[in-house]
DNA sequence: CGTGCAAAGTTGACAACGTCAACATTTGAA
DNA sequence: TTCAAATGTTGACGTTGTCAACTTTGCACG
């Protein structure tokens, strides 16, 4: 390859990620423009265009980055004895990180990317997110000696993500802010809602 | 006021409102131009800045808009005969909404705006539809001869908001579109949600 | 050891956008 | 009748994404 790829050690490519995650962290999705990121970078604005078709491409690659973080956070996830408790350790994780990364969650499920289709390795990690979850919820099935009826716990798989996304992205959202909520409460929500999720999945499964 | 206005027998304002919604309705929030909506009403690039500060100041109208109008759907629910019944109708018409109209739905709670303080009217409609559901939940518990734990209450509705919310909004995430789901399993996947939620609730309450 | 070719970066241009400023027109109220 | 505020228009500026054409570089190959 000519001219010597060195940008703090880094390729043209890799600073570009870097700087549009800071850019992102600082003020938003929105506003990430590639040229604030080539003028922060020291660089003309076409420079990016050499290792991102667009804009679109360098957010995709953002994105799959953050699914990547996300589901190797999930894998590494204190195991529990049981199942059950691996489950609950889980949907710990899930929050934990949706909390303490509020950005990269937004970025991973709250934006509207405009050609899906035409990224098709930035959804990959998604699936395998959805995978610990369905195989941790099976483990537990198993444990509890179920048939492992395929139906209901994809269905229930499915109950567990939406709950556990609908708290994370709810908290984000600012409808949530005006609701004046008691910071008591607030700081009690997570855990009620582990406990709910709980309570909901030891009910007898509907007729299959 | 000067300058008849008439346009189509609405206001420019009026009519800038309608266009937004056409515009959103058919690319996206994202595509949404002061410009274009003046273009497609045949005035010059400037007068909507007569009634609209700011392109935010547009947008939060039509969001303010769109949360009356979901408010006014679940006030509308058929309401049912035991309040345990109007929960889940509650729910099932919140869920209904959110899958009829993605658009807006995700104008109200998809949708990153730039500065909620400064438009404070905008969500005064979301704190109403969750007062619905605290109602409803109230109205359950007391028909269930439970005293009402304010604290417990305020968890539960949390959880039903959040739940509904998951499911409706993880239902337009992109992620969704990658997990490949047998259709059979997302048409079912509502009343399943509903059904769990609902189990999840007549659990013993936690210590209060 | 030269040499050329493709990768990598630069410069310039264009259209579209939000928004500021200055201007023109209209109409309700004084 | 007049006048001032409301309403709409024209023009401009800085920003953005992106296309096109140019220059520079350094590895591969004769």
């Amino acid at each position: 390859m000519p001219r010597r790829p060195d940008f703090n050690g880094r390729t043209l490519r890799e600073a570009c990620l870097d700087e549009a995650v800071a850019i992102i962290a600082e003020s938003g999705i929105e506003s990430l423009s590639l040229r604030d990121v080539a003028r922060r970078l020291g660089v003309s604005h076409q420079a990016p265009y050499k290792h991102f078709p667009s804009r679109d491409h360098l957010l995709a690659e953002v994105v799959r980055s953050a699914f990547d973080t996300f589901a190797a956070h999930l894998d590494a996830r204190p195991r529990g004895a049981t199942a059950e408790a691996d489950l609950a350790a889980l949907g710990q994780a899930y929050l934990a990180y949706a909390l303490a990364h509020p950005l990269a969650y937004r970025l991973m499920f709250g934006t509207r990317l405009p050609d899906v289709a035409a990224h098709p390795a930035m959804l990959h990690s998604a699936r395998h997110a959805f995978a610990l979850l369905r195989e941790a919820l099976g483990r537990m099935r198993a444990e509890q000696g179920a048939r492992p009826e395929p139906g209901a716990m994809e269905l229930d798989a499915l109950f567990i993500w939406t709950s556990l996304h609908g708290l994370a992205s709810a908290l984000q959202t600012s409808a949530m802010a005006t609701l004046a909520l008691p910071p008591a409460v607030l700081a009690a929500t997570l855990s009620h809602t582990l406990q709910r999720i709980g309570a909901a999945l030891t009910a007898p499964v509907p007729q299959a």
